[in-house]
DNA sequence: TGTATTATGATAATGGTTCTCAACTGATTC
DNA sequence: GAATCAGTTGAGAACCATTATCATAATACA
């Protein structure tokens, strides 16, 4: 790592947010995902280090959900010496300031998405191939203010996940 | 174990079913969950054995959400003999035939609750105690309808949770 | 009763996740 | 620049829930 005097960002982040070939529509989408990051981690005391970023960019770049080990396995190839525990870690921090959030498939593993100033959205999971499908949950944000109202929970968040065939599953003749 | 000729159902089985002291309601809910997972059973050319029996019996006098570890050391308890794989595999029968379904908790951790002829609900979950409050999704079945015409998705089953905190923790002052 | 088949428990194995710890890093102070 | 200090790291061990293995036991049925 060779840095030339970053005067608020470190150099990498810089350069990193100033990519506009990512091909996405906004310029300041992933940028602003990378200055939030940087800044929750300055607030808390912590450090944008190297693999923080390097794991941050990766989940950038990917439109899928991702489990910890397809991102360590990925990130190892960019930079041989992240280590898994640092994935979870970077993980968990991403989560911590809502920049990331996990969807539980069947099998029990944890998999995740970027989760910035998106609408909310819920998950429709085929049990059989796996793949899931994105939806608007319209109604989520009423039913927690019922529960509010009727059994005095604060709630925070949710997790929405409906079970079934995908199109094509069931076109295959998955039963 | 000492049967005396059972004329359909196993005795043990029939002497748990007819037993009206278990303090609810209805007499016929547990009645009917026995038979109709002891049919299930024999449908499915399976053995209604002793320790699934002692099993689901112990998720019937249960009111909370049990884990397998849970269900298991209880059961140990009556009965010294009953191995833990025994508990996974009887878990999973009876989640297959629909008598029992699972809640995953943040940790990973299936939770398991009977869920016969219930009327479909989802779970309030307290992220502080752990503890769970039930709560009825009446949208989740629109959800689900406007998830088949829209991706043409055939809907299962779903999950839906809220975290939050409880009434008590927050007064307790959790943040 | 004998026989075929299913179930069982102990234990090992698996797989995802977290913990431990010594080495390392980057800031800060002198 | 050296010393210091707290946060960070990777490797591997540890952990935990769950599954697979396999020899033995229970069950159904002829």
């Amino acid at each position: 790592m060779n840095h030339k005097q970053a005067p608020h960002l470190p150099q990498e982040i810089v350069l990193f947010a100033q990519n506009k070939s990512v091909g996405v529509g906004s310029t300041n989408w992933r940028r602003d995902i990378v200055a939030k990051f940087h800044s929750y981690l300055v607030d808390q005391g912590l450090r944008p280090t190297h693999q923080r970023h390097v794991i941050l960019t990766y989940l950038l770049r990917s439109t899928r959900h991702l489990s910890a080990d397809e991102i360590f396995k990925a990130v190892r190839k960019e930079d041989v010496t992240i280590g898994k525990a640092t994935v979870f870690r970077t993980l968990r921090l991403l989560e911590g300031c809502k920049l990331a959030r996990c969807v539980m498939k069947g099998n029990g593993t944890a998999y995740y998405e970027i989760h910035w100033d998106r609408p909310a959205h819920d998950h429709a999971i085929c049990v059989s191939c796996g793949s899931i499908q994105e939806f608007e949950c319209m109604d989520c944000q009423k039913q927690q203010d019922r529960l509010a109202s009727k059994f005095d929970f604060t709630a925070m968040g949710h997790r929405h996940e409906v079970f079934g065939h995908c199109a094509s599953c069931r076109r295959a003749g998955v039963t």
